[in-house]
DNA sequence: GTGAAGCGGAGAGCTTTTCTCCGCCTACGG
DNA sequence: CCGTAGGCGGAGAAAAGCTCTCCGCTTCAC
């Protein structure tokens, strides 16, 4: 492949990303387009449809987070703070995107599905160890932590968006959501209601055909 | 008022409300349309122009988010409890839905201004209540609590959200966050860092006029 | 029962989006 | 350093989607 069509395609993926977080799945190609400064062709010449670019996106972010799970559990000693470490690097890269491979929408091959099942048992790794070491709570699962760290790294709404160019207060909410936001001095929390929620809930949920009228 | 129109316009908020979280303001008039289940007619006859509805919208939630706040405040004896039930109580408004009072599009009239003064001060109060009791992380502004019932409360991205119809999953997560995450066997947490953020810190971002492109 | 107000549906007109053709440019092997 | 294959951007035709109104029927209030 040549460089500048690596060049191209890197643009176009990053653009795509922001633009899906930001205005859904449905948003104009032209958006991306243009956001990633290329022509329409250049995308339409890689991508034959929605769905490829799509479907490009996802490997590319699932594997990026295979990495961060990897890196994690090398890099920190401590169980907990490997979780901790994950949920901050997946909510960097955004992951909100990453989410169409759970989507009816797209048409899961056997690479994505393996590259899924890769990402998640590396995460499943990580979480046991960190229930093990008795610092998570028991009741937070896999599914918990991917839900929190979609949640917290989407763009905020409107203006609001401005508030944090730089992923500052991301990471702030993310300490506080974390930690907890009662002081030491308050009573031990109650257990949190519900079962927990695994990584194959959040699957079983999205591959159900969609309802929609 | 008759009885019949007032029906309509509940059903058409409620569905601007949702459509608004899922799509953006900018999504299509018509798309509310359906979901409220009336007719094109009944929606532009009420409304002149998109900008109306999101005002009636707007001022519709302000004040209910004041009600809740004063709620909170009278029925819960402890400070603490006051401000988690608020939260819980906003996040169940789907407060996200709120912002376009924050937004540069809505010219904002004095009878808003008031609203939205009247429902910061009512927060405000059950804030400073919980910080002088102690219990509530004094690094934790306003802002930072309705940044996490907006972030917590907006829909799921795509499939994902079936997995939270009835909002038993979005309260699940609200007591997660607040509690935190650790059992107290875990160390005292650090500080998050940065400065409280407060209801004025979002009126500031979202007042500058739009520079988008 | 009756008049006034409200309602839904069909569709004309307009805007936005998709996707292609084509002439120019850039990377890379010799 | 040059030739050429592959890549690139822009203009614009065709398709899709959205806005908004007209009008005959229904519902409400008195």
């Amino acid at each position: 492949m040549r460089a500048d069509a690596e060049r191209s395609r890197r643009r176009i993926l990053d653009a795509a990303r922001d633009v899906f977080l930001e205005r859904g799945l449905d948003a104009p190609l032209d958006l991306i387009v243009r956001r990633a400064g290329v022509g329409p062709a250049t995308l339409y010449r890689r991508y034959a449809d929605r769905e490829a670019l799509v479907r490009d996106l996802t490997g590319d972010l699932l594997s990026r987070l295979e990495a961060a799970a990897h890196q994690a559990a090398r890099e920190e000693g401590d169980a907990y703070a490997a979780v901790r470490r994950f949920v901050h690097a997946a909510a960097g890269l955004r992951m909100g995107a990453v989410i169409p491979v759970l989507l009816e929408r797209l048409v899961v091959d056997q690479e994505l599905i393996e590259s899924r099942t890769r990402t998640s048992g590396a995460l499943d790794d990580l979480i046991r160890a960190a229930h093990e070491s008795g610092r998570l709570r028991p009741e937070v699962g896999a599914g918990d932590l991917i839900l929190l760290s979609i949640r917290l790294s989407r763009p905020l709404p409107g203006g609001l968006s401005r508030l944090d160019t730089d992923g500052t207060l991301l990471h702030r909410h993310l300490d506080l959501a974390l930690d907890g936001l009662t002081t030491q001095a308050a009573p031990a929390p109650a257990p949190a209601p519900g079962e927990p929620l695994t990584f194959a809930d959040l699957v079983a949920a999205a591959d159900r055909p969609n309802t929609t009228d």
